[in-house]
DNA sequence: CTGTTAGCGCCTTCAT
DNA sequence: ATGAAGGCGCTAACAG
């Protein structure tokens, strides 16, 4: 089959542990044999074995990332960003993604444990926490990433969702408006929770009495769904002079939703969306946005994981809260038709 | 440690190997202690070590997805398609990006081969195939997509590259357009040459003299690099009437490098694109590209390579090719503005 | 420095 | 239908 220590073992005319030593690099060898061994290795082209050196010393090279969707920009980044981070460390990355369906998160790390990967970064969002604890009475160092837990003791990587959904909202009441929709995930992500009470506690600051219509959830993030909750939220009476998405993907989709029902942006409504995704510069109308550094998230993800794993768990948890910023562009109208000078919280 | 069928063995008094039997569901075995055996397995909460089922087994259960890069939301949503064929075949996947580094290529071939994956996707684009002559050496079952090979025999799925090419330049022709220029990734790209050639043809079967001016390579994919040579094009004199990009990656960064310059689409300039990805349509200027269905790629290409997996290797080589299609958006004008009239080949 | 002895957790013969 | 023995390819103690 494929050529193993033994092989190499035989030839070079030592035992399979000396030809470990070598081909690992440990410092109880002699240079000679070390280079011999290795010169041998070489001309067979071998190639370790990594899943039985996993099993025989219970250290696996492979994290798993479970993410909603990697067809959402956003979240391909920071794959990316995690991706890179584990190659630089020698390690590989299992990427599983869930669509922000509870079941399929629950299946991904009953899978990602089965494999044994050293670790888990959990990107998706589902609001319960069972299979967490779970995770951390089966020993598996964790990091969370998008998405926290008040009462569990794991490290977490956010943007302070709560904030940038407040600047964003602020940003639509600095320019006039009053009646701002919001449309957003399901229900169950924690994510979509704090931003809502962003935007709720904007407008509550302002003095807004909202209407409760003005506040739609959709089952997923893409932008099928987010066409479809614009729409319905521009057929309200009366309807809503801006909306706030909760992600860019939901706005892409508003786009079209708002263009379908006859309304045109900014002139007739102002969008705001969030994580500042490549493309949400370049759009019909360039989005407004708060943005996120999705790659950096990723890799902040990936060095705190790392480090918990090699530190065999002994450390105090991490939380690393990166601040939202606002994008302006197109999508809230020229500051020639702005009521209110805007003002950047 | 971690709980294993010994365990279980002992709790049910059986051997391990009969809770081996019940767990993975031989015919050899009698319901009523296969049922108890599961019962307790349940109980504990067992999730089967599949590192070492596969030294066992000598099978694996996962398998590998090398690609350029996982932002490029073309490559993106192939990614998905092989995902979520893996997974509903109970198979997960690691996923490497090369950023169409050759070494980075190689290097995601011998990590995948070290965990011995099951079988590998090879979605990057690199031009030498004697990694792949390598893979097929050590016997691991291999499916290329978006690439080929003439000289080896694998199984591979693509989109018709060179006919693509040829429909997209032929529209710009048809338009009226002569000085079209092309913006393509690295020369040592498969589908470079091939998009190239199609362009050549059209050009050529329209009589059309060209300045080698014209046709220019980038390092990468990225939107930076398109908008980079999108600026070179249109400084040219006589500066090219219309753009075709290698891929809408590129072709989003063009749109930027073309507005830098002062020229705008389709005004100035027409613009077609390669991939139709989910924002093309969506752009500033909409997007008119060639559309390749990239999750049933994915999909397809993960297929074929489960069944080669199963079969042993025992078959022969499947080529899947899939038609390009046109989709006319306004980055070329509209009908008002044509010179001629639009004949979709 | 190197070899020997034991596993890692499971699967695969072969017996029984 | 079940058990015992052996091994997958490698690492981890020990000896020496």
């Amino acid at each position: 089959m494929s050529i193993t220590m033994k092989d190499i073992a035989q030839i070079a005319g030592v035992s399979v542990n000396t030809v470990s030593r070598a081909l690992n690099d440990r410092p109880e060898i002699n240079e000679e044999t070390k280079r011999h061994i290795k010169k041998i290795a070489q001309e067979l082209n071998y190639i370790p074995n990594t899943i039985a050196a996993s099993l025989a010393s219970r250290k696996s090279k492979t994290i798993g990332l479970v993410i909603p969707d990697l067809c959402d920009p956003f979240f391909a980044m920071q794959a990316r960003g995690v991706e890179d981070t584990a190659k630089k460390h020698g390690y590989s990355v299992v990427i599983i993604n869930t669509d922000e369906i509870p079941q399929n998160e629950h299946n991904a790390i009953t899978t990602l444990y089965g494999i044994r990967v050293a670790g888990i970064i959990l990107t998706s969002v589902f609001f319960g926490m069972e299979h967490i604890e779970e995770l951390q009475g089966r020993q598996v160092p964790l990091v969370l990433l998008n998405r926290y837990s008040r009462q569990l003791d794991t490290d977490y990587v956010i943007n302070d969702h709560q904030k940038g959904a407040y600047i964003a909202t602020k940003h639509l009441l600095n320019l006039g408006h009053q009646r701002i929709g919001i449309i957003l995930g399901p229900d169950r992500i924690t994510s979509v929770q704090d931003r809502l009470s962003g935007y709720l506690k904007a407008m509550d600051e302002a003095g807004i009495k909202l209407s409760k219509e003005y506040v739609i959830h959709g089952e997923n993030l893409k932008p099928e769904t987010g066409e479809l909750l614009a729409e319905e939220l521009m057929r309200k009476e009366p309807r809503p002079t801006a909306i706030f998405a909760y992600c860019d993907s939901l706005a892409i989709g508003a786009c079209a939703g708002i263009r379908k029902v006859g309304y045109t942006i900014p002139r007739d409504v102002a969008l705001v969306g969030y994580d500042d995704i490549p493309y949400a510069a370049h759009l019909e109308v360039p989005l407004t946005t708060i943005v996120q550094p999705a790659y950096k998230m990723g890799r902040t993800a990936c060095e705190i994981l790392l480090k918990r794993i090699s530190s065999g768990g002994e450390q105090k948890t991490k939380h690393i809260v990166f601040e939202p910023k606002l994008a302006v562009r197109k999508s809230c109208g020229t500051s020639e038709n702005q009521s209110v000078s805007q003002k950047n919280n």
